[in-house]
DNA sequence: GCGACAG
DNA sequence: ATCTTGTCGC
């Protein structure tokens, strides 16, 4: 159901990915969103067999009613190892492959990884937002590049991630006094969409609910895969 | 040369 | 990410 509205071949070396990165950042689109989306899709993805196998899962989630509307899952051989600002040549594969098997189009994608919050401003969520030609957002736990304060405690604060002169992302406080998330737009939506969307799927847990969920799913997948 | 470094 | 038990704090 989802399908590339472009492609490009996957058998790079981390120096042509790095030049690719450059060419496709240029695509990225940081615009309104029409209206709030209903169904947000997240994605992860677990690892098999010291690394070589991976485990793509996406899960779509209803934001109004806080409900599972589906799931698919995908398991390929990794070709690409895990880089630091290269994450989307490792994942993307797989993840574009458990995509295909999506029944219900989403509105909007969520991604365990930064937007723009990047070294060349193209981290995973532009990546296969771009690819996939939807909305997209980057929710990281942890910080890839840029510096930023801390935020208050209470649920909702946030500051700027700031790297140079750019505003690239936002570290948000999802939960009272818990380690913050760093949001950033992955394509057609804006940082300020990005962070209330990411505020409406956050229920009782410090990780919005489409991302949650997708981990959840991967890492039972990958439980009764390899008994 | 010395750190930093999404998952 | 993955390998792993109990344990401290809200």
């Amino acid at each position: 159901m989802l399908t590339p509205v472009m492609t490009h071949d996957w058998n790079l070396s981390p120096t042509q990915a790095v030049a690719l990165q450059r060419e496709l950042a240029a695509s990225v689109r940081e615009v309104k969103l029409a209206r709030i989306p209903a169904l947000v899709a997240g994605a992860d993805c677990a690892f098999c067999s010291h690394g070589e196998e991976i485990i793509a899962g996406w899960v779509v989630w209803d934001v109004k009613r806080r409900k599972l509307v589906e799931e698919v899952v995908a398991v390929e051989r990794t070709t690409f190892p895990y880089v630091p600002g290269l994450l989307s040549f490792r994942e993307t594969p797989a993840m574009l492959a458990a995509a295909a098997k999506l029944s219900v189009k989403p509105d909007l994608l969520m991604f365990d990884g930064h937007g723009r919050a990047h070294p060349r401003r193209f981290g995973i969520a532009c990546h296969v937002g771009v690819l996939l030609d939807l909305p997209s957002i980057g929710c990281a736990k942890s910080r890839l590049c840029g510096e930023h304060k801390e935020p208050a405690s209470s649920r909702g604060a946030c500051v700027s991630l700031v790297d140079g002169e750019e505003k690239i992302g936002r570290v948000l406080r999802t939960r009272e006094r818990l380690k913050p998330v760093f949001v950033s737009v992955g394509h057609k939506i804006t940082l300020d969409g990005a962070v209330d969307v990411v505020l409406r799927c956050c229920t009782t847990y410090r990780l919005p609910e489409p991302t949650r969920l997708a981990h959840v799913l991967v890492t039972r997948e990958k439980a009764n895969h390899a008994p």
